[in-house]
DNA sequence: GGCAAATAGTACGATACCATACCGTACGAG
DNA sequence: CTCGTACGGTATGGTATCGTACTATTTGCC
C-alpha cells in the first residue's frame, strides 16, 4: 500500500467527497433560498422542541458564530425563532416556526430523488455501517477538537 | 425508521462530519501556513508528474476558479509550479516543486498521528469499505452534478 | 454575598469556495 | 479554410464559515 495515497487517505476523500456533495446540494436548493446547512438546522428543529444555539451548533458540526448568523437569517425568513432561556437567560433557545416545518416539508420532496440517487450502488447494510462509522468519526473528532484547544 | 432523522440522513451526517474534520485539520496544519484543501492538492500532486488544473479540479472536488486560487498561493509559496501544455496551450500542467515536497513530508507526519486518532474505534475492514463506498457516492455525484447542469 | 472562572451568544475582520462571465485555444463540420 | 462550439483557465463579486475578541449571565469558592 502505497504512502500519502489521497484515496486512501481517508479523510481527505471524505472531505473531497463533501465539497461536491453540498454544491450539488446547494444547486438543489436554489430556488428555495435556503442553502445546505440551512435546510440542515431546520430539519434538526423539526425533530426537537427547541434547541440552544451551542447545542445546534455542535450537531450542525459548526462553530457558534457562524450557527448565530445561519439562525439570523432563518430568523428574518421566519422560518425560526428564538426566545431567551427563562432559567438561565444566556441561552437562546430556537424553535422552527409552521411556516419552518412547511418548509421542510418541501425540501424534504425536493431531497429525496437526489439523496436516492446518491445512494444508487449502495446497499442498506453498506449505508447503516456507513452512518455507524461516522458517527465513531465525529466522537473522535469532537475529542481532538476539545483536546487541542488546551 | 422515523422521517427526517438527521442521523439517518446520510448527507447531512456527512456534511456535519466534514465541516469538524476540516476545522480540526486546519488548526493542525495552522503553523504550516497551509490549510487542509492546500495539503490535499499536494499530496495529489506529489504522487503524479503533472496535472491540469482541471483535473486537479475534479480529483479536489472542487471548481476550476477555485482551484486556480489555490494554485495561486501555493505557486506564491513555491510549493508548486505551472507550465502551459506544448501540445494543448490551454493546459496549465501543475507538479509539485522539491520544496513541495519536503512540506508534504513535514505535513504527513503532522497529520498522521491526528489521523489515527479520528480512526480509532474503526477497524480496518470498516475502513476499506468506507473508502469503497465514498468513491461509489463520488461517481453518483459527478453524474448528478453533469446531469443538473443541462 | 462577592469575586474568579466558565459558559452562551454577538461583533468583526479574514478567507475559502461558489457562480457567473469572460478570454484564449482547440477541434469538428461545412 | 473558417466558423461555431467546446474546453481550460482567469477575473470578479458574493457568501459561508472561521478565529478572535468582546459582553452578559451563571456558577463555584472563599
Amino acid at each position: 500500500m502505497k504512502r500519502r495515497d489521497p484515496n486512501n487517505q481517508l479523510e481527505f476523500l471524505l472531505a473531497e467527497v463533501v465539497r461536491v456533495q453540498i454544491r450539488v446540494y446547494n444547486r438543489r436548493f436554489r430556488k428555495t433560498g435556503l442553502n445546505q446547512s440551512q435546510v440542515s438546522a431546520l430539519i434538526h428543529l423539526d425533530r426537537v422542541e427547541t434547541l440552544s444555539q451551542i447545542d445546534l451548533a455542535s450537531r450542525l458540526g459548526m462553530r457558534k458564530a457562524a450557527t448565530g448568523t445561519l439562525l439570523d437569517n432563518l430568523e428574518d425568513k421566519r422560518l425560526v425563532q428564538r426566545t431567551r432561556g427563562r432559567d438561565d437567560r444566556r441561552l437562546q433557545l430556537v424553535s422552527i416556526t409552521d411556516e419552518g416545518r412547511r418548509v421542510v416539508e418541501t425540501v424534504d420532496h425536493m431531497a429525496k430523488p437526489l439523496g436516492q440517487e446518491l445512494r444508487k450502488g449502495i446497499s442498506r447494510d453498506e449505508r447503516i455501517q456507513l452512518v455507524s462509522i461516522l458517527h465513531r468519526i465525529r466522537k473522535n473528532l469532537q475529542f481532538a477538537e476539545e483536546e487541542h484547544l488546551g
